[in-house]
DNA sequence: GGTTGTGAATCCATTCACAGCC
DNA sequence: GGCTGTGAATGGATTCACAACC
């Protein structure tokens, strides 16, 4: 009765991944890529967690959740858990991505490299300006919003990126849903409404400085106010990066 | 001998958020403003819960770290609760922002006007290669990262912002903390030591699209095999936007 | 009547610590 | 001897549900 799981050397199955670890594989894998372009074929959960900026117990838990991936004494094969993890991403073939909005973000994202070694490919750029449309950016023409359906359609488009002003936002999402996509990575400041199904994703640069500012805040209220010594909280210093910090 | 909290009129303290109240409170903050733009000067936390995309509990357990913040029977009052924010997040004053690497990324982010309206105010912009220096951008000039400890001091710069190459981001990273920065953003992929009391928040476009991949393969695998009804695993869907999805 | 603020209950994530295996 | 995989323990965050209040 229940569903076959796939056979042991079908490659994994669909694991139940937690969210949390979803959202750390991809900095794995990140980490193990560059570990093989160093020609390391094997390394330790310590090894690939102090690369990923993560420590080994967790790593070693996101990686149980894939299945037997490590050998006990040894560690992980570096090539197989890249396989490994990019089955259950879903990075076994380069996804097609429509980018919406081509102004000053946008076209910094259409030509960002990144994408291109990192499992997918941007496909299509759209404006709804059509004093835009018909530009080449990285050669590709960028094309009218009108023509989203027809263009999803055609180069099966299921993600997309929206790089627009925040008042078109909700707009052009609900145009991307109706032609079919079901994943949005969202650059406008404002949230989107998305029927159940759809994922979302956002990215707001001033979020992320306000965040910073509530530590900036944070920590000079602790600096201006009292040298209380609060002991046994010092060990653990992260680890210091390459050069010396003093010049 | 407790090192006097401030006093209960002396505008709020410094409670101990949770982190993820933190990360919250910024959206809160977008949704009030754009609540008070449209002229509303009360929202009840259903309302604002709403505009943020998070549902009303969660939204009073954050705002209750707060202190006091709303009137029972009537919701809250929407510059005040501004403010109150505001406060917490340390954006009471505009903070000086310093730009590194501007490649196609940090050209983008050089100009990104919302930065401006939103506490940042990017001060100043480096780069590595000499090409680049002296070119105006948005009405700065691009300096030499050497001239990066002179320009940290002077302009009381804490928080960093690096758009460089992934190769060049650690080097960076040590350059800016030991010019005094303490906070970064970092869009470069790849992990950044910093010693103890340092921040850094990390942006990374291809994890976030490898993040939904995941989502997309799910997807696909439950549609592609069975149709089994999970029963009562339906309701709450998600409240769709303005116009109609079906074009 | 309406809405906040909050204990209690639940759920999820992280960490600990060690048995099991190479 | 070294390292993974994992139960058990802890710690946070979310949700529930309702008393307190306007």
């Amino acid at each position: 009765m229940s569903q076959q799981r796939t056979g042991p050397t079908d490659g994994p199955d669909f694991p139940d991944l937690p969210e949390a670890t979803v959202a750390r594989l991809p900095e794995y894998l990140r980490a193990l890529h560059h570990l093989a372009e160093q020609g390391h074929d094997t390394v330790s959960s310590e090894g690939l967690a102090a690369a990923a900026g993560v420590n080994s117990a967790k790593l070693r838990k996101d990686l149980s959740h894939l299945g037997r991936t490590g050998t006990r004494g040894v560690g992980y094969d570096v090539s197989l858990l890249i396989d490994q993890i990019e089955q259950v991403l879903g990075l076994t073939h380069r996804r097609a991505v429509a980018l919406v909005g081509v102004g000053n973000l946008g076209h910094a994202l259409a030509g960002y490299a990144g994408f291109g070694s990192r499992g997918f490919r941007i496909v299509a750029l759209f404006d709804a300006d059509p004093g835009r449309v018909g530009e080449h950016i990285n050669g590709l023409v960028v094309r009218h919003i009108e023509d989203l359906p027809e263009v999803v359609e055609q180069e099966s488009i299921s993600i997309a990126v929206i790089a627009t002003p925040a008042h078109a936002a909700q707009h052009v999402t609900d145009r991307l849903v109706a032609a079919g996509v079901t994943s949005v990575l969202n650059f406008a400041p404002c949230v989107l409404n998305v029927p159940e199904g759809v994922d979302v994703r956002k990215v707001d640069l001033a979020i992320e400085l306000q965040i910073l500012s509530f530590h900036e805040h944070r920590k000079s209220a602790l600096t201006a106010l009292p040298p209380v010594q609060k002991p046994g909280r010092v060990g653990v210093a992260n680890r210091l990066g390459g050069e010396a910090v003093g010049s």
